[in-house]
DNA sequence: CAGTGAGCGAGCTTCCGCTTGACTT
């Protein structure tokens, strides 16, 4: 008979505790909740003080299962979930299904996965705190109530299958009026004015600097008139200032945290950062990856402090403890870190070995001395104007943390470069080579990349680490939002240079607008939206869970009991349901007129239809003709979309002329543009346009891809020993086909060096 | 799954948070 069955959370865990307890020990996993409301029916009985009915979903029942059988001939058992809400939970339905006897069932705790944290948490058991239960079931009742009553409503009143919560709705309410602000900026254009000045310096050599004006202009005359006044001005330093600055390292990565730095420094996706952190996780590379701490350990802290020592000297080490900021955190785990801090890099993977080098480099940065740095802000008059030139340096005295790791910014502007100034004193008088006037113009705000929305939501409170990247692909997978890339636009500037004492003008080009896997919202997003913010404003609101949470808090504090805090949100809650199911359906199909089509006369409209936004020709009230119809590409807005841009989308299907005697024809379908022939259909290339494509290149696609299909059903390998048992190219990668069955390679092996005995150990290994 | 643009209307859809495999050809 085992003593001791300690019950963590995580299987990983599990396998690095059990090293630290000894033999006495047993440690499993519950793999995160074991019960939980239905998942067809509420499971609350409302008119029962909310009593929640608990499930074991299918999935759960092997693993319940066993903890079941070792708990039984346990002497002790040991829950060891995570210590925060959830955690707690966690540990008393354990309780709950294992039938545990609260006398010999000891609660344990612990933030950091080391020896010494773990042995002081047996020694100090607690009891399970039902304070704390309470505060998730609220938690878990609220969310349950809103979600499976709102939804409904949506069904009812705008699209099935469409769904809304306190976290998802809020998420696309964000992007929603962030579009929105996008639609309504008019940009404005003005005029800031940079100069090139020389200065000779004490040993004869003379230095280069550039300032720019401390006011812009806001119109070219404007910007012209100051540049002639510069023709014969003298220019005179009037000021120099010297300040010293420090910058402090950004402290370790949370979940969020690492989401956005991995989508700037790496383009991955949160859900791709998650998926390659949880494979560190899992090889004992890293700490836990879904975290809102910002602690290290004090193990971790010495080994950082070791590192930095040996890597760049001592005085680059400066110990610091971070506090966690963002609202609702609740700390259960460490800050993500390296395991080890002194293995710099890791085996494995390209996007493993980079990620794990971003942490590794931010968490031992955090440890470094601050930067030193020097600013130099010089003021320069213009003679004959008020204006004056601003010339500013920063030089770095010592570089502290800054030699290995710097935090991007999203969005950049790439203006306002800083150099190192010559040296100058006031009274020197710089000589301009040139002056320019150059035209820009005020930008939008940027819409949401997926990392960008996750720092909202935590700003806000809203969501937990283990939710963002779902959150994200539920608004995805709903079509409330799209995650797309702009080309962007061609834009011409104005640009006025002074040189020589004469002023040229002349026109460039930029492109502006260009985005990379940002996030708008679709038709039926701004509807929904709408719909729950006109009905439902207090879930909608921004506040709302930050001040949910409070209440959980006082659950948890013991001030509050769980079911009156339920009944005081439900009963208005509910109201505004019943309300809102007598109110008539949202008017999805309503028409707008575009404008006319110059080709038939007719008119031109955009509606939501069966399948989504399309456009539709003809088709007004007593025309007897059917219209036509186009759906509208991903992107486009019926609230923005221009005439032209409709009438484009009723140019595909294109034919294109004949090959093979079959007709090709180039459309737009579900996976984006195509070449069908044949009755095959063949996705063009990024760089191919379905507007302007012509013959000759759809036929090279379409040979391309027979190429390609053919050697797709050629077999990787075959055995002379066995034809019955062959190696093929799937959809899914290589398998291995045999006696009409097919089997999936393990990871790791690679199917062009399998011998015949290593496919039959496969084939075998898998029947059982 | 690569178009579709009605009118018999069944039965279905859905939340947030904890955690990982299992498994498609």
């Amino acid at each position: 008979m085992q003593e001791n069955l300690v019950i963590v959370e995580s299987p990983a865990k599990a396998k690095t505790i059990e090293k630290f307890l000894g033999k006495e020990y047993t440690v499993k996993s519950s793999f995160g909740h074991i019960r939980d409301l239905s998942k067809k029916e509420l499971g609350i009985d409302i008119s029962n003080n909310f009593e929640p009915h608990y499930e074991i979903p299918a999935d759960k029942k092997k693993v319940v299962g066993e903890l079941d059988k070792l708990a039984k001939s346990a002497k002790t058992v040991w829950l060891a979930s995570d210590e925060d809400r959830e955690g707690e939970a966690i540990a008393w339905h354990l309780a709950q299904v294992l039938g545990l006897d609260p006398k010999t069932t000891k609660r344990i705790v612990f933030h950091e996965i080391t020896k010494n944290a773990i042995l002081h948490a047996v020694e100090n058991p607690r009891s399970i705190n039902m304070d704390l239960v309470n505060a998730q079931q609220a938690r878990r009742v609220l969310d349950r109530l809103v979600g499976f009553e709102l939804s409904p409503v949506l069904w009812r009143k705008v699209k099935p299958s469409l769904s809304a919560g306190r976290v998802q709705s809020v998420a696309v309410r964000l992007i929603v009026e962030r579009e929105r602000e996008i639609i309504a900026f008019e940009s404005k254009d003005y005029y800031r004015v940079v100069a090139d000045f020389e200065i000779a310096g004490a040993n004869g050599k003379s230095g280069a600097f550039r300032a720019e004006l401390n006011k812009r202009f806001a119109t070219e005359q404007e910007a012209e008139a100051f540049l002639g006044k510069c023709k014969d001005a003298r220019f005179t330093v009037l000021n120099v200032e010297q300040k010293p600055s420090k910058k402090n390292p950004p402290a370790p990565f949370t979940t969020s945290t690492l989401q956005q730095e991995a989508g700037r420094k790496l383009g991955m996706s949160v859900s791709q950062t998650m998926a390659v952190a949880q494979r560190l996780y899992e090889a004992g590379y890293i700490t836990y990856m879904r975290t809102d701490s910002v602690n290290l350990s004090n193990q971790a802290l010495a080994a950082a402090k070791e590192e930095i020592t040996v890597l760049f000297g001592a005085e680059y080490s400066e110990v610091r403890n971070f506090k966690t900021k963002s609202k609702g955190a609740q700390e259960a785990h460490e800050a993500i870190r390296p395991s080890y801090m002194n293995h710099r890099t890791i085996e494995g993977g390209p996007q493993e070995k980079r990620l794990y080098e971003l942490i590794w480099k931010r968490t031992v940065a955090s440890q470094m001395a601050s930067a030193q740095t020097e600013r130099t802000v010089v003021d320069i008059a213009v003679s004959g104007a008020a204006e004056q030139f601003v010339a500013t340096g920063e030089v770095v005295k010592f570089d502290g943390f800054l030699r290995l790791y710097s935090e991007s910014v999203e969005d950049e502007t790439g203006e306002g470069e800083e150099a190192l100034l010559p040296p100058m004193k006031k009274g020197d008088e710089p000589t301009a080579q040139t002056i320019t006037a150059l035209q820009r113009f005020t930008q939008s705000p940027p819409r949401y990349s997926e990392a960008s929305l996750v720092k909202r939501l935590e700003e806000l409170g809203i969501g937990r680490p283990s939710t963002y990247a779902p959150t994200i692909s539920t608004i995805i997978t709903r079509g409330y939002v799209i995650k797309e890339s702009r080309d962007g636009e061609k834009r011409g500037y104005t640009q006025l240079t002074l040189s020589k004492g004469k002023i040229a003008r002349k026109t460039l080009t930029e492109t502006v607008g260009k985005e990379k896997n940002k996030l708008s919202p679709t038709d039926i997003g701004m509807i929904v939206t709408d719909f729950l913010d006109a009905q439902f404003a207090a879930v909608m609101d921004y506040n709302f869970t930050a001040s949910v949470e409070k209440e959980f808090d006082e659950i948890a504090m013991g001030e509050k009991s769980w079911p009156e805090m339920i009944r005081s949100f439900y009963d208005e809650f509910h109201s505004k349901v019943d309300e809102a199911l007598e109110s008539k359906p949202v008017k999805s199909s309503q028409m707008h007129e575009l404008g006319i089509d110059p080709k038939s006369g007719k008119p031109v409209f955009v509606k939501i239809g069966r399948f989504g936004p399309v456009a539709q020709i003809g088709g007004a009230e007593g025309d007897e003709e059917k219209p036509r119809f186009a759906s509208l590409k991903k992107g486009q807005l019926i609230a923005t979309i221009t005439l032209d841009e409709a009438l484009a989308l009723f140019d595909l299907p294109r034919k294109l002329g004949e090959f093979e005697d079959k007709e090709v024809v180039i459309g737009v379908g579900r996976f984006g543009p195509y070449a069908r022939h044949d009755g095959k259909f063949v996705s063009l290339a990024k760089t191919d346009d379905p507007y302007t494509i012509e013959l000759p290149r759809a036929i090279e696609l379409i040979e391309q891809k027979r190429i390609k299909d053919k050697r797709m059903k050629e077999p990787i390998k075959i055995f002379a020993e066995e034809p019955g048992l062959q190696v093929l190219n799937g959809r899914y990668g290589p398998y291995i086909a045999f006696d009409g069955k097919n089997y999936r390679i393990p990871k790791g092996q690679e199917p062009e060096g399998l011998t015949l005995e290593a496919c039959r150990a496969i084939i075998a290994k898998s029947k059982k």
